[in-house]
RNA sequence: GGCCCCGUCGUCUAGCGGUUAGGACACCGGCCUUUCACGCCGGCGGCACGGGUUCGAGUCCCGUCGGGGUCACCA
């Protein structure tokens, strides 16, 4: 069996946004899961919305997924010699003709069509023409006009199309540039694309592009056409991946949830990235499309905060403290405490950072939350956080046995219950009525520290 | 409008002729508990509609309705 080599061909007209993302990943996981290669190539040959900002941004996206291309990347844009050859190649086998007709014939003949409540298809004389006219033309592609062009798709299924139904396309411009239902043709077949993996959206072009590979006595790979991705608002649209990852997405959480937009495994939600890549398979893909459920790509997202290695999401969590205004190295062992106290109450990085921040604030700077501070900073549990700072100043070995024995001492004696000083403690350390167990903290926050906020608490 | 594709809880989905139609998110109860989470238990909620085929249809066929895609000298 030949190898499998599929590609992701994004126009570098924007950012990459979710849709343009799941296609790449399913490249991506098909080819590995395949064994096969992943490659990529830059679309690049509309001047005139193209841009290098835009190239960038998208392969910074692709890297931060975690979407390693194979080989070198293609540049549409570089191959124009290879388009213009092919189409030489066309114009020799009679494959393409001359045609004359100018935007306002055609325009006329599509608002005639469409009065007539039909659907244009160009269709002129000049395919038939035997006579050369010294005028401005474009390539056209002589389209069979009797039979049908079918394909079997691995997700869409059996495809046919009547060739009457298809155009005689436009191959080159005016200027004598090659377009783009052309060039994909030619540029799959030089990259030895096996697969082709793309959305919905181009599934009325495969049936031309097909009869192209045949004109051109080139090899016709599979095709694969995914589902579009639906219900996005017009922001989420048009929100790059870049901006889920700055909302605080792990890569990991992003990949897992819209790998099962139209992909499923049983009954599995949550799956490592090496996991998605071993269970995947295109042919039980969805042929519906779904629509994005952003509690869902939330909760996804912090499964994946909290099965994460420590060091990992520690070395995660840095960028959005720093934003936070906390400069903490990525290996600071408070840190790495700190984190797995508090991942379990976090659905994203940004929101594991600000949760983060009492623990990395100085001792008199720590604000209080001013209805919690209302409600638990009485004068009597004030009383007792102070009774209780002192009583720590005894616990030598700063363990989280040791501070429970000696809190539970503390109370024992007043006859208190720890519910008693639970929440104005906590208030004391964490400035909020909520936060990871008493102990834990504490541990975290050093005996310095948690005697000194202990102390430092007071009413307004 | 022509052509093409799709249609199971609000959402993502399992189902591949015989199931009390399963799971997940969200929502609502409860448990756990030093708070908030996490976790656990339970509840609500679905086969778009109408015809066939069949002993039997969410599953197969046709139609209706609904949704989407596409109809460039863009990619």
């Amino acid at each position: 069996m030949s190898e499998v080599r599929v590609r992701f061909a994004p126009s570098p007209t924007g950012v990459l946004h979710l849709g343009g993302a799941r296609t790449a990943l399913f490249n991506y996981l098909y080819a590995k899961n395949q064994g096969g290669k992943f490659l990529l190539r830059i679309e690049d040959t509309d001047r005139e919305r193209s841009t290098d900002e835009s190239t960038k941004a998208i392969i910074d996206a692709m890297k931060w997924m975690g979407l390693h291309h194979d080989e070198e990347i293609v540049f549409q844009s570089k191959r124009v010699d290879a388009h213009l050859e092919a189409l030489n190649t066309l114009i020799k086998k009679n494959a393409v003709y001359k045609c004359y007709c100018t935007a306002e014939e055609r325009n006329t003949a599509r608002e005639k069509a469409e009065a007539e409540g039909g659907s244009y298809i160009h269709r002129c004389d000049c395919r038939d023409a035997t006579n050369e006219k010294e005028l401005p033309f474009v390539w056209r592609f002589r389209m069979p006009k009797e039979g049908e062009t079918v394909f079997d798709d691995i997700v869409q299924g059996t495809i046919v199309t009547q060739n009457l139904e298809i155009e005689d396309l436009v191959v080159a411009r005016q200027d004598g540039s090659p377009l783009y239902n052309f060039v994909v043709v030619v540029d799959d077949a030089f990259q030895r694309v096996s697969h082709v993996i793309r959305g919905k959206d181009h599934l009325t072009n495969t049936p031309k592009q097909i009869q192209i590979y045949k004109a051109l006595d080139l090899p016709v790979p599979r095709f694969a056409h995914l589902p579009l991705i639906l219900g996005l608002s017009k922001r989420l649209r048009s929100a790059g991946v870049e901006s889920y990852r700055d909302q605080g997405y792990l890569a990991s959480g992003l990949n897992n949830y819209i790998s099962r937009l139209g992909w499923s495994y049983g009954d599995q939600e949550i799956f490592t990235f090496d996991e998605i890549i071993e269970k995947f398979d295109l042919t039980t893909v969805n042929r519906s499309e779904g629509s994005l459920d952003l509690q869902k790509m939330e909760w996804v997202n912090q499964q994946h905060i909290q099965n994460a290695e420590g060091r990992l999401l520690a070395k995660e969590v840095v960028v959005f403290l720093e934003r936070e205004g906390f400069s903490v190295a990525a290996d600071d062992a408070k840190l790495l405490a700190a984190v797995e106290t508090m991942r379990a109450r976090a659905k994203t990085l940004v929101e594991l950072a600000r949760n983060l921040k009492f623990y990395f604030v100085a001792d008199d700077a720590l604000e209080y939350d001013e209805k919690a501070r209302e409600k638990f900073f009485t004068s009597v549990a004030l009383d007792r956080l102070r009774g209780m700072a002192e009583a720590l100043t005894s616990v030598d070995e700063w363990s989280e046995e040791n501070i429970s024995a000696c809190i539970n001492d503390f109370i024992g004696a007043q006859s208190l219950k720890l519910k008693d000083v639970a929440q104005p403690s906590r208030l004391a350390l964490v400035g909020r009525a909520a936060g990871p167990g008493l102990w834990e903290t504490m541990v975290v926050l050093g005996k310095t520290s948690t005697i000194a906020r202990l102390s430092l608490a007071e009413a307004i």
